[in-house]
DNA sequence: GATGAATGAGGTTTCATTCAT
DNA sequence: TATGAATGAAACCTCATTCAT
């Protein structure tokens, strides 16, 4: 991981060690500042803990990060960063190997919602986190997140374009109906409780959202917001009945 | 004087004697509160600006509120609440009329959901409120939140079952289904910056999701969870294509 | 009770009336106040509390107490002034039946000893109050106390005055004994601890503490603080045996 | 750090490592502590106040102490954990003295009370801290409290004991006795007012008491509790004239 | 760099007292 | 006179952050 920094090749062994430890220490005082902050929530949760359990000095957690709060966003950015890099490179390859083979924009699709479903299982925690505390950044950071999350929210509308190209899918409305398919998958990070006993992992819900979203996804309500209402109600119950 | 007779069991202060006063009061300081949370968190706001923006004095506040959490505890339960009722008394009054017309259930459902959609309209501020400071509740007041959640997802079911009983809606995951329609409602409150330039209005949202959300009820992903998923999927495309 | 300030005869009722009223409110709110202040401690016990309690409104009790600070005055001296009222009254009693009759000192004694204790007992609570609770009275009210204290030993000391005139008692330092059998007396109240399960009631403590307080008297203790110490000793053990 | 290896136990704080440090600081924040609870009462200094005298930030406070409460505890149980084992070196001295020179019951007594008269000056204000703010302890401490004084009191008893097993003091009602003892003794800590003028110095109370203590364990109205009363008395009257 | 004692602003809450009704 | 809602000063305590060692 600290070898993505050091691409350049050689460096000072002092500098690169620095480096390493920083980076090391970081991951390890936010290791378990998440735990806390999900527990307790991000000010119920005081820095003596976080350098307690992390083993460090309280001034060590000021060392390693400027305030409390930066311990916070860098919970929240690194790890969006490693699922927007995930996913960016999952669905590179699907597309990629659905043009060379001409797959099915379903099957394409497909595989793309699943490697999201199962960033955001991974991510669960980080994103819970996200919601919960979003109070708690400053508005710069806030609005990197947002940023941040219409890029990852991008990458599925991409697989969805495909899929219109491919005239599999109903047109129109993209970015919003991927916006849909984000907030279900979040659903399983943020509301846990809501499938305790129901869905046991991440498959489950993936085996049961996936012929949704597809149906979703072929529906033509993707017009509905630029036709006249009533008409439109009309047109799409037929054209779903 | 009126409070001691009225006896309206829980008070949420054992320093006022007339209900009707504690009422009156007990929303002026909420509805500044809520604006305050929202802006700042709970945590970032303090009880001192709470008095100074409701025009009482500090005393003021704990007088109808026992503590700062109890504000909290207020806004989201009270509302709730007054969502639960006016979505009950919508839904009965759908399905009353549709027995006895013998209404065809997208009719019924349609209905259904946009009054659902609107009562999440109306109460957005609490919804997002109670996504973003579940963490400053005790779990007792956590557990009154999910089961009440919980009450207001069935209600929609209901809508759904009727549906199916009447063969239009896809049998099974009844439960999951409402959540999911729930979730993205939800959307609508909790993440505003997703449809800042696109929709406007409930109304837009409502026409974007309500042929989807039909979709996705008519689809056969029902049995997804028991059936080849295979199988599952080429039904689903034949019935849409 | 109120008859003792009616004394005069008639007064315009109007008058009456409010005199009786304030000083039978005022004995309302000092009862419950005092049981709240020996269980609570005067700073453990609020206005509120009392007024409750007592059947009053708030402002009521500010009705017939200036503040919190003049009820736990009220209780100590008005308390200590009764019992100031009957010990005078019994001493002279016992003095003049002792010099009509001419009674035996430690006749004499005992019984205005016994009456002492009696007093002691039954203000056991008023007097507790006291020594935990001087601090909550400002100077001026502590000094009153004392001063009234130092009244109620004088009267012991008269006790043991005549006893000393007789020539049945060791003379000297008699303020200083009699401020030692209050100090033994107050133990009742103060130390109740120290005689459960031991003392079961003051007659318990009466009986084990005259013959003491009496060898008290008698030894010549008395002029230690003026005489060379080794010799006192000795002479006061021959002056007694 | 060295707080690490030593270990002593209770800690009152878990924010100071340094056990040296530790005791330091908390005895010069008790020092000034002492003296405000005693001029003001527990309730009337403010920890602003101790912080203030004691030269150190209001924060400091805390960090040394858990609560303002721990504070009281710490003075009143340090205190009288240093009396007790003050008192029970030097009365076993007096007595194995005593055994191994066949010494009088009144000599040894007569040291050992005036090593407990001397313990109670040195410890005069800690006293009377005890007795004015008992309330302020909850139950726990309290209890603790009581203990210590009965063991405190039980090491008088045990002089006692040794001078009736010589015959030279009244059997019976040992405990109690050595509880007169200790309550004339607190009355030099807890009477100040009282002596003012009178005595100077614990020497002259000393003086003042010795010889009516003596003549007090002399006196056989040790079976008092047990024995009928009327011939209880006349024998303690023949005994002591 | 690492430590952890020190800081002090600021948080929530209480409560004696007042005063309009 | 009685009421009890309103007041706001002041209480205790926490905790992110700093900085001398």
């Amino acid at each position: 991981m600290a070898g993505k920094i050091l691409r350049t090749g050689k460096r000072a062994s002092g500098l690169i060690g620095d480096a390493e430890l920083l980076r090391l220490k970081q991951e390890e005082i936010a290791e378990v500042a998440l735990d806390l902050f999900l527990k307790d929530g991000f000010h119920g949760t005081s820095t003596r803990e976080i350098a307690r359990r992390a083993g460090v000095s309280v001034g060590g957690v000021f060392t390693y990060f400027k305030s409390k709060e930066e311990i916070l966003l860098h919970i929240i950015t690194r790890e969006q960063e490693r699922a927007e890099t995930q996913l960016v490179d999952a669905l590179r390859r699907q597309i990629e190997e659905a043009t060379q083979s001409g797959a099915e924009a379903e099957t394409v699709f497909v595989a793309v919602f699943a490697a999201f479903m199962h960033a955001i299982d991974d991510l669960r925690r980080f994103i819970l986190l996200a919601y919960q505390e979003t109070k708690s950044l400053d508005q710069a950071a806030r609005h990197a997140l947002t940023d941040r999350e219409r890029r990852l929210q991008h990458i599925l509308s991409q697989a969805i374009d495909y899929g219109v190209a491919q005239r599999r899918f109903a047109p129109g409305n993209i970015e919003l109906k991927a916006h849909s398919i984000v907030v279900l998958a979040h659903a399983w990070a943020v509301r846990r409780w809501a499938f305790v006993g129901v869905m046991d992992s991440i498959e489950d819900y993936i085996r049961f959202l996936e012929p949704q979203v597809l149906a979703m996804l072929k529906s033509g309500g993707a017009t509905a917001a630029v036709q006249p209402r009533s008409h439109d109600r009309r047109e799409n119950g037929r054209a779903v009945g």
